[in-house]
DNA sequence: CAAAGGCTTCGCCCCGCACCGAAGTCTTTG
DNA sequence: CAAAGACTTCGGTGCGGGGCGAAGCCTTTG
């Protein structure tokens, strides 16, 4: 039988430098060569290098605007692949420690299109436990309910065949939240409605005060933020 | 952010031998250090310190029975995460003119715990074409019926968390073909009914004559089978 | 046009590892 | 106990590739 050629996937993959910069990536946005390069503590040149193996991979496609080359993975299928790679791989040992001094939901990330982290399995729980949200066969489905215009999402009529709220598992938290198009529009309205916004210097997500009060009202994870009310910084050695 | 370690796991893909041992191991039997060498095509000592490898990577395990070591998968969510890996790596080139000559439905084979190939997708397309399966929300749901029966299929009383009939990706057909517990139960009713059997020889496998009415009578599959009656040979260089 | 900034290419070093042959360990068989 | 078989360990070789400095290309800015 032909084999499938996922050693050349593999062979992309298998470097810590680029690990670290396909980690960046998952966020969603475009980086440049730079901060990528910074990211994985490596010179520019470096860099270059990995991401033309990336793009050789079509892991990751670059486009160039001026004179900057800005790069973004190829695709959603990339970014849920490496989601499940990760769900199966070791944890850096670091992580616990580090988590626990962060505290609570301090840590709020998107992954690619939608919202991830402690704060997105702690609104997919919030979600199940009200019952707005139900698991099964694998799926979330949701239930017409007042929350959802709340939360930006415009629930379909009829369930299609694709998925409408997928469940993705958090690389970090090891337990599901909200993907697919539902994840999408929550994290494109809360964007919208200044609930989060995008932290000048460093990565990640800040919940506004306005953010606050409104994941309060709706959900009660006011509880929840106390502990962290700013994105922590995603740096390490 | 701690970054998750999935380069480890890269590392241990990174390589076509040990590519080559995986694809081996995804039928989901446990296979010697010998037969796995002569699989990836290097001596037994080198595939020796591949196994330790994917190992330590934590994709296989080893049991040692008698003077003999054999290795599996260690378990379902790494064939599920190899199966999505396979689906967005570029496919072998040789690939479609060997489908072609083989022609049909001649490569029969199992994934893990499920029937995979051309086959399991031209069943799980008879179920939906006859209403027997829906593809809804990004999951199967089975509709009582009677066909369940025949196909060794108990279908349960109430939707649970878990899916009961996963879609899974084939890494050659690139459609879906039916996983989970209702994919478990289907190969291991055709096994026991002797619809299929493993050939004594090579890997895959077999449609016996009574495999062939079976599928024909239930689901009009006959003229599909008619091709190719038997597994083909799955080597190459 | 010159200078500056972002990125890539080139050349080089060096580490890691895939591979095999030979030898060693352990188990089964005669 | 000796022989055979399956696997592992060890030693050595050669290739691939990650890393950086230096130089070159292209775009933007003064």
């Amino acid at each position: 039988m032909a084999t499938p050629r996922f050693d050349i996937i593999g062979q992309a993959i298998a470097d810590a430098s680029r690990t670290r910069m396909l980690c960046e990536l998952m966020e969603g946005r475009a980086f440049t060569n730079k901060e990528l390069a910074s990211a994985a503590g490596v010179t520019p040149q470096t860099a270059s290098a990995h991401l033309r193996l990336l793009q050789d991979a079509g892991l990751v496609v670059a486009e160039k605007r001026g004179r900057c080359v800005f790069h973004r993975l190829s695709g959603p299928e990339v970014a849920h692949t490496l989601e499940q790679l990760a769900a199966i791989a070791p944890m850096d040992s670091l992580y616990r420690a580090q988590r626990r001094k962060a505290g609570g939901l301090a840590e709020v990330r998107s992954c690619y299109d939608h919202l991830a982290g402690p704060l997105a399995v702690a609104l997919a729980d919030a979600l199940i436990a009200r019952g707005h949200l139900r698991e099964e066969a694998g799926g979330f489905h949701p239930v017409a309910g007042a929350v959802w215009a709340g939360l930006g999402v415009t629930v379909p009529e009829h369930v299609g065949r694709t998925p409408f709220a997928r469940p993705c598992m958090d690389w970090t938290e090891r337990r599901l939240h909200i993907a697919g198009p539902m994840g999408r529009q929550i994290l494109t309205h809360a964007l919208e409605a200044g609930w989060l916004r995008r932290p000048v210097r460093g990565r990640g997500l800040e919940v506004t005060a306005p953010g606050h009060r409104a994941l309060h009202e709706m959900l009660g994870l006011g509880g929840v933020l106390a502990r962290g009310t700013t994105s922590k910084s995603c740096e390490e050695a």
